[in-house]
DNA sequence: TGTTAATTGTACCATCTAGTTCATTTGGTC
DNA sequence: GACCAAATGAACTAGATGGTACAATTAACA
């Protein structure tokens, strides 16, 4: 073809023409890494795959994230960034306490059964030892406010004769964590050892109305 | 030297003299493996780390576990194995209801604490789907007997009007589990985001006891 | 003691994988 | 339209990694 001899040999020929879009291939990439990693964890990952799963190459991807554990902050930080926005949007100051426990409850239970990307994620994260956590500056600043919402609540419970006094807010939103996460971060464990699956849908109903109600009886007076 | 030329060229030679113990080059190799697996996961784990965590070779590893899928396999095989003795050496059929229960929660609220290792190899696993147990066959004919043993207590409990009836033995089960497995799995990652260290020993004495409260108050009649 | 099967040591390899090199194209600015 | 920085494509590489080849040694036993 005449077109290949206007070129260089055996280098960076491209097909004919292409529109830049930066932002784009940067979501591009990191929802194919989304994928990947929450699939085979950060060193199961492979980034050659990602880039496959990307309509740009792996070029690209060192481009704009530097190496594969930034592509890992980065995708990251996206996730804690998407739940804290989720969280903020629940306005439980205007409920009655009870009320407001059992939304609060149900939609982390709801959250994590939705989300197991998200799940998988935080595990692939603590097998780590949390150390990309720990050195993400935009995830320092941002999770106390979840402590701070739940606190709002039972003392307000506490006040009202309904909750009963002396637990400490982080207990209760460990407890409320535990149930939501653990049934989704264990199904498959739990599926091979006793034959149950946490995630069908009758399952999920009935472990949503047990965490609940077992959060509701921890608070009780 | 003088010793080389005692031997071919380039091939097997051997110090001087050694004895053999395949089953301690087996356990070895197990524990090296296991260390290893429960620090890096699966695909981050390296074999020849666990060669040279071992005092035999990397040949060992092959010639007794065949791969790596099949020495990771047998780590999670014996861990099991573990964990199923000491459950069997509970003696919860001779104790009232609530005392078994408090006696059940406690324990694996503790053997989680005093396991980490045990509770990263399961998170591992899961990462995994749960493949490996899938396909071993010591595992599979396993683990039901947690569930029957709560389910004599829970039963016992309803007889004698201490719990309320209509809850599902495995839910307790869950419950249990969740607590007990949740804030070690995600130990790191609450460090990180709330600062709080649930390792240390009052932390740890602390949340045991709000666990084994909200199982009782979960069952309470 | 001679033979054989189970073990073990050493060196090696084929392949995979994170990351790079180098050239090229695009979009904006003057 | 000339020039420059940002963005992109294709091939390549150094090193890591799971796994093997081959020979040698040991234990058991006839």
């Amino acid at each position: 073809m005449s077109k290949a001899a206007s070129v260089p040999k055996g280098t960076g020929r491209k097909p004919a023409s292409w529109t830049q879009d930066p932002e784009g291939v940067r979501r591009d990439i990191l929802a194919a890494a989304k994928e990947e990693f929450v699939e085979n964890g950060l060193s199961g990952a492979r980034v050659d795959e990602i880039a496959a799963r990307t309509a740009t190459s792996k070029r690209m991807i060192y481009y704009y994230f530097g190496d594969k554990e930034g592509l890992y902050r980065a995708v990251l930080e996206e996730m804690y960034e998407r739940i804290r926005g989720f969280e903020r949007s629940l306005d439980l100051a205007s409920l009655p306490p009870v009320e407001a426990m059992t939304l609060l409850a149900g939609f982390t239970f709801d959250y994590h059964a939705e989300n197991p990307d998200f799940v998988r994620l935080v595990m692939v994260e603590n097998i780590h030892h949390a150390r990309h956590l720990a050195t993400s500056d935009r995830i320092a600043t941002l999770n106390l406010s979840a402590i701070d919402m739940i606190r709002e609540v039972y003392e307000r419970g506490v006040a009202a004769g309904l909750f009963r006094p002396g637990i400490e807010a982080l207990d209760i939103h460990l407890t409320i964590s535990a149930l939501a996460f653990y049934n989704v971060s264990n199904r498959a464990s739990i599926r091979q050892v006793f034959g149950h699956d946490m995630g069908a849908p009758e399952a999920l109903v009935r472990r949503r109305a047990a965490a609940i109600d077992t959060v509701l009886r921890m608070l009780r007076a």
